[in-house]
DNA sequence: GTTAATCCCTACTATTTTACTTGGTATTAT
DNA sequence: ATAATACCAAGTAAAATAGTAGGGATTAAC
């Protein structure tokens, strides 16, 4: 029951370039520094982000990547979609699959992992990265009043 | 974002276990008819849930398993635990995790995958054995009004 | 007390996935 | 011209997955 690093790296950089959204093109390199990340590996995960049209690149000297879209008008789910495939506990509840079990609309366990799927995705599908700026930005203010006060 | 065929597989021998509960021990080998799955893989599966204290054994002929507690008290969320270990998309949300990661206090992203891990254990453990014993046979009476009228 | 049905246990294995690394080429600001 | 970047293809070690193989121990039924 876990996502692959894929996913997790991901939504990592995607968050950090949501940090920097609006200050031109972030190099792969800086995100890497920042999030600890093999840099190379980012380079894999975020050619699919790419192609799936969620950040754009700029090639050359001082280029980087830039997210293709507002914050706020990207979601968590999407990044995971992409980078980890459809979410579905179990294939027989992906709807993408052309080959669905035959038993599917008798089948109890199914109804279990198709709840499973939906409430993973209504998490997933409701924070934007915006929201994520958002809860780092109280964190931040959160731990300057405690460190003011102590 | 899968599980495993261990989760899979297990949840339906376990299934299987609630709808013939109180008639003596089910063998395996009847289970592995009915839900279509190689026998000898389920023995691994089953040796799990044993040792958790989820099914009991019987040996010897005419012997096989039975559910060790009421199907109302076995959650699907007990038997995911067993078979796929500690339910966490990412290790950083793994409470039973000796080394938590360093900035979890901090870290935003982590935020959202405790969220989604709240959200599956909800759903897992609200669910237990009868209640899907209880969809079956809503979904048995179903069919068969249908069929009546057809 | 023999037999057949069952659970129990250990080990092996082919395949796939994961998490990278390596080693380049193409593009562009400076 | 140079250095900083993005882009691309291939290789790889380790782990996980989904079983299989083969046999031993126990017990109901005859």
């Amino acid at each position: 029951m876990k996502i692959s690093t894929k996913g997790h790296y991901g939504v990592q950089a995607m968050f950090d370039l949501a940090q920097h959204y609006g200050q031109g093109p972030i190099s792969l390199k800086s995100i890497a520094e920042r999030q600890s990340l093999s840099e190379h590996y980012l380079e894999q995960l975020i050619a699919g982000l790419r192609k799936a049209g969620l950040v754009k690149s700029v090639r050359g000297a001082q280029g980087g990547y830039i997210l293709a879209r507002d914050p706020d008008d990207i979601k968590v789910g999407d990044i995971v979609r992409v980078l980890e495939g459809p979410i579905a506990p179990v294939e027989c509840v992906n709807d993408d699959d052309p080959e669905q079990c035959m038993k599917s609309e008798f089948c109890i366990t199914r109804n279990v992992w198709e709840k499973v799927k939906e409430s993973i995705e209504e998490v997933l599908d409701s924070i934007s990265l915006a929201d994520m700026c958002r809860d780092a930005e109280r964190a931040k203010m959160n731990r300057d009043f405690y460190m003011y006060y102590i």
